[in-house]
DNA sequence: TATGAATGAGTGTTCATTCAT
DNA sequence: AATGAATGAACACTCATTCAT
C-alpha cells in the first residue's frame, strides 16, 4: 500500500525532525546545552540554522524532545517491568542491568545535560514530571503494591519504597557523574549490590553472627 | 591580643567576602545561577559590581564559594559521623535527620543551583570531587569497614555500599528537586524509611510468611 | 467575442493579482508594513508564500501595488475636479467633500501605511512623484489658471497656491493621524472649514469691524 | 561656585547623552531609522555599543530623545508666538519665517525620519501629542481667540482654523519631502504666500473684477 | 579599596526570498 | 502556476569584566 503524498511528506518531516535531534543530541552531550549554539546544531545536521525552528519552536524545545525520546524508552521499560513474576531477586539484578545498559555511556552524557537544564529550568521539570516520572511511579506502584499484598515483599509504604529505589539508582548516576572514580570503575557491579542491599539489608542475617539481635 | 593592623584589615576583607557570599547564595537560590546577574549580587550585598571582583575572581568563584561552604559544614558532619557507636539502627535514622534538617528547605534552593551547574561544569565539580566527596567517603570507609569487620553490619563491598546509600540520600533529593509530590509530603519520614530500607531489606523476615525462602 | 485562453489566462492572473493586492492593503492597514510578514498577506489572500512572488517582485512592490491603485482614484478624482465650472465656493466644498469620502476611515489607516513607508522610501517616493503627483498638479495648474485668468479667483502664484491647498489637506490628514482628538471629532467640518479659510482668508471684511484697513 | 561632585557626574553624564543625541540626529537623517544600527550611532558617536544602552531604554529611546529636542525647541517658539501683538500681516510673515529658518535643511532630514516613524509608532505618536501638539494648540488657541475677540482676525471655529493653518504649513513640508521640485525651488516664498493666502483669501477683492460677489 | 561607567564579544531568532517538486 | 520547506543574512540587546577615578 503506497504512501499518500501526505504522509509522505509529513514522513519526511518526521524523519528530519528526528534527524535534527540526533545532531542536537550528539552535541548537547558533547559541549553542553549553553555552549552548543543553534549554528552548532544546524551544522552538525547538515541544515541552516532557520531550518532548526521549521522543527523547534526554539533551543529550549530541542531538549524536550530529547526528553521526549528518553519518555518513549521509559515507556517501554515499562512495559518490561510488568513482566517481573519471576523469581524477585533475578528480577532486580535483571531489571537494574537492563537501564544501565539502556542508558549506556553515551546516555550518560546526554543524562548530565538533561539533569542539569531539568534542575533549573521549570518548564522542562514539569513536562518530565507529568509525562515520565508520574505514570512511570504509578505503574510501579500498582505492580509493587500487588507484590507486597502477596507477601512477597516488605514494606510500610510502597511509594516511599519505590522512591528510595528509584533514588538509589538515580542517585548513583548522579554521582558517577560528580566524577566518582569508584563507581565509574566498579560501574558493572551495581545490579548485584543494588539488589543485595535492598533485598537483604545491611543487618547479619540470623545466626551470621555471635548473637546480635535487632528489632524494627 | 588585639589584632594587628593587618589582621584587622583581614578580618574586615573576610568579613565583607562572606558578607558577598551570603547575598550571592540568596540570590542564586532565588533566580538560579545564569540568570543572576553580577548586578543583582551586588545590589543584594549592597556593593557595587566591581567589588565582587575584588573579593572573586569571577562570577563562577562565587559559586566555588559557596560550594566551600558546604565543605566547611560537611567536615563537620563526618565528625558528627564518628559518633556512631551506639545502636546502629538509631544511629542511620539520627544521622538521615541531621542531614535533612541540615539542608533545610533553604538550603534545598541551593542544592538545586550547585547540582546543575556543577554537573555541567568540570572545574566546579574536580573541586567537589575532591575536597568533598574524596575525603567524606574515604571517612566514612574506614568508619563503616571498622563496623562491618565487628560483625553488626553485613556487605561485600563497603565502598559501593557507602555509595548506594549516599546515593539514595542525593537520588532522593534530585527526584525532589524534580517536583515529585509525594517525597515533598513525606520528606520527614525519609530517615525512618531509609532506615529500614537499608538495615533490613525488602525480603520478608523468616516466618513472616508461609515459607517463602530466599538464597543470596 | 469570446476571450482567447491567453486572455483568459491573463485575467485570472489580473484577478488573482488584484485579490493578493486586497489581501495586502487589509493586513498592512491593520498591522502596518513592517509587522505584516510575507506569510499574514498570504494567508489573508488564501495563497502560498511563494506565489504572492508570481505576482510582485517583492514587499515593497505590494505597496507599490497600493500605490497605483490610488493613482487610479486619483485620475478618477482628477476629471472629477475638471468639472468645476460652477460656483465656486460650492466646487471647493464638494471636492473636498468627495475627497474625504473618498478615502474613509479606512483609507487613513492604508495612507498611514503609504505615507510612513513614501517618507523613507525613495523608490516609492519617486513613483508616487512621478505617477500622482506630478500630474495632478499639472492638470489643477491649467485648470486653476484659467480660472484666475478669468478673474473668478485672486493668486499671484498658482502653482504656490495649489500646492498651499493640497498641503493644507494633506496636513490636516497627517495632524488627524497623529492623533489630535479636535481634528477627529470636527472631521466633516472640513470641508466647510477649509472653503471658507481658502476663499475669503481670515481678515474682516470690509465694514465689519471699526474700519481697520489691511494693504497686501 | 564650583559644582559639587553629582552634579558634575551628572553634567559629564548629560553631555554624553547629548553627544550620542547629536549622532544619532545625524545618522538617522542620513541613512533613516531602520537602516540605522546601533553600532552606527555608536560609532558616529564615538561609543562602545553596549554605552548607548547606559543612556537610553532602546533604539526607539534615541528617537523619543530627538522628539524631545524638538518639543524643547517648539517650547521656545510657543513664547515667540505670544509675541505676536504687532501687525498680523507682518506677524504671520515672520512666524512662518521662524518656523522655516529654525527647521532648516537638516531639520528636514530629521523629519522626515521623525514623522514616517511616528506615523507608525503609536507610543511615539502619543509622546508627540501629547507634549508638543496639544499644550502647542491650547496655548495658541488662547491668543487667537483673543485676537478674534478683538475683531482683528476672523473665523467662526478657533481650533480648526489653527488645525488647518498648522496642516498647511506641515502639508507644505510633507508634500517637499515627498519630492515636489516646485515647492523645493520656491521654498522661500512660502511665508509670503501662506501669510497672503491665509489672512486674503483667494476670491478677488471687491472692486477688483467686473462685479462678481460672493456669499458666504 | 570602592565605585560604576564603559566596553564589546556573543547569539537566538526572524523572515524575505528562492526553488525543487 | 502553486506550493511551502529551506535558506542564511541580519541585528538589537545583554552582561561579565575592566579600569580610571
Amino acid at each position: 500500500m503506497p504512501d499518500t503524498p501526505e504522509s509522505f511528506q509529513a514522513q519526511v518531516a518526521a524523519l528530519r525532525r528526528s534527524h535534527i535531534l540526533d545532531a542536537a543530541t550528539m552535541v548537547f552531550a558533547e559541549q553542553g546545552f549553553h555552549r552548543t549554539k543553534i549554528r552548532d546544531v544546524a551544522q552538525a545536521a547538515g541544515v541552516a540554522d532557520g531550518t532548526i525552528y521549521n522543527y523547534f519552536e526554539n533551543k529550549t524545545a530541542l531538549l524536550l524532545g530529547i526528553l521526549d525520546r528518553i519518555n518513549e524508552s521509559d515507556r517501554r521499560d515499562r512495559d518490561f517491568a510488568q513482566l517481573g513474576d519471576v523469581d524477585i531477586r533475578q528480577f532486580f539484578r535483571a531489571y537494574f542491568r537492563h537501564r544501565l545498559d539502556t542508558i549506556g555511556e553515551n546516555g550518560l552524557k546526554v543524562l548530565r545535560i538533561v539533569l542539569s537544564e531539568m534542575l533549573v529550568n521549570p518548564e522542562l521539570r514539569q513536562i518530565y514530571a507529568e509525562r515520565i516520572v508520574a505514570p512511570s511511579f504509578a505503574l510501579v506502584e500498582t505492580h509493587f503494591q500487588r507484590i507486597v499484598d502477596a507477601g512477597r515483599l516488605q514494606t510500610d509504604d510502597v511509594p516511599m519504597m519505590i522512591r528510595a529505589t528509584a533514588g538509589m539508582f538515580l542517585g548513583l548516576i548522579v554521582l558517577r557523574l560528580m566524577g566518582d572514580p569508584q563507581l565509574e570503575a566498579k560501574w558493572d557491579t551495581i545490579p548485584d549490590v543494588l539488589t543485595t542491599l535492598l533485598l537483604d539489608g545491611l543487618l547479619p542475617s540470623e545466626g551470621d553472627n555471635d548473637g546480635a539481635t535487632h528489632e524494627r
